[in-house]
DNA sequence: GTGATACTTGACCAATCCGGTCAGTTTAAT
DNA sequence: ATTAAACTGACCGGATTGGTCAAGTATCAC
């Protein structure tokens, strides 16, 4: 499993829609342009854009258009885990298959397999709301060590 | 960590190798041509040979030129773990870096690297030797079941 | 209603990597 | 000398990836 830069992409935008989200009721409602993500994040722009409508497609994200439009995060943050991401983003989890009908390399193949099932695991423990927290953390210390 | 053909195509190799290091003592000892190999795994020809020669860059093999000649296992099987073959293959463990000055980037890669390490510490694990003896456990067990 | 803003769509492209090939050379056993 | 086998280094075509572009459409502000 490699994460491709449309995962790494992927996950920086539902990262800021999910931090907008937090601001329900105020009269933007966590709405963000795809402007805002591209500068915070330094994605080619539109790249960018490509990558939202396959957010769009998974479902976890909608659009406004027009002019004040934006994305919007329409799921629990807690409900994603990276490896959702990174899959729909084309990481595929099955890598090429070899020749199975030799034993050794069958064997073999159980091996990669289980390997890659390690990582799979590993990153569906960890949900978009996980990195959140671990990014505010972060700032959070980062603003404690500076005062 | 993604395997590639040259990856699998080396283990197999390998492992065709320290099949025939068992039988130590008789005139071949050991030695193995690479058609040998090529037939039995329906590796392409040429492939192998390079492959070949990469095995020996890595220090596992040797080879006997000319006729009579051929390949030879000359490391313990037990010593060489997949991850070592694989990473000699070029399945390289760092994956693409991403920008890090962004702190959500940073803490995404971060997760990235943990996830990449539960597969190569799995294939860490694995030796030559055990897919050697998982290898022909299985075709005692197929032996068994056909008589 | 008109213009500005911002999302939509689909095709397109350049670079890199990977799996695989080839021609020709060198070595050693018989 | 012949033959079998390994060695060398250059080469190549296709797939994937990262990224672009142009033209269109929807909505809001005025």
């Amino acid at each position: 499993m490699v994460i491709s830069a449309r995962a790494h992409y992927s996950c920086l935008a539902l990262l800021e829609l999910a931090r907008h989200i937090d601001q329900e009721g105020t009269a933007s409602d966590g709405l963000v342009a795809a402007g805002e993500i591209r500068e915070r994040h330094e994605i080619p722009g539109p790249f960018l854009s490509q990558i939202l409508r396959s957010l769009i497609a998974s479902g976890w994200v909608e659009s406004i258009r027009g002019s004040q439009g934006g994305y919007r995060l329409v799921v629990d943050p807690q409900s994603i885990s990276l490896l959702d991401i990174a899959e729909a983003a084309g990481c595929h989890p099955s890598q090429k298959r070899f020749d199975e009908t030799n034993l050794a390399s069958q064997v073999l193949c159980e091996t990669w397999a289980n390997a890659a099932e390690c990582a799979r695991a590993e990153l569906q423990r960890v949900t978009l709301a996980d990195i959140v927290n671990r990014c505010s953390e972060s700032e959070h210390a980062r603003l404690m060590f500076y005062i």
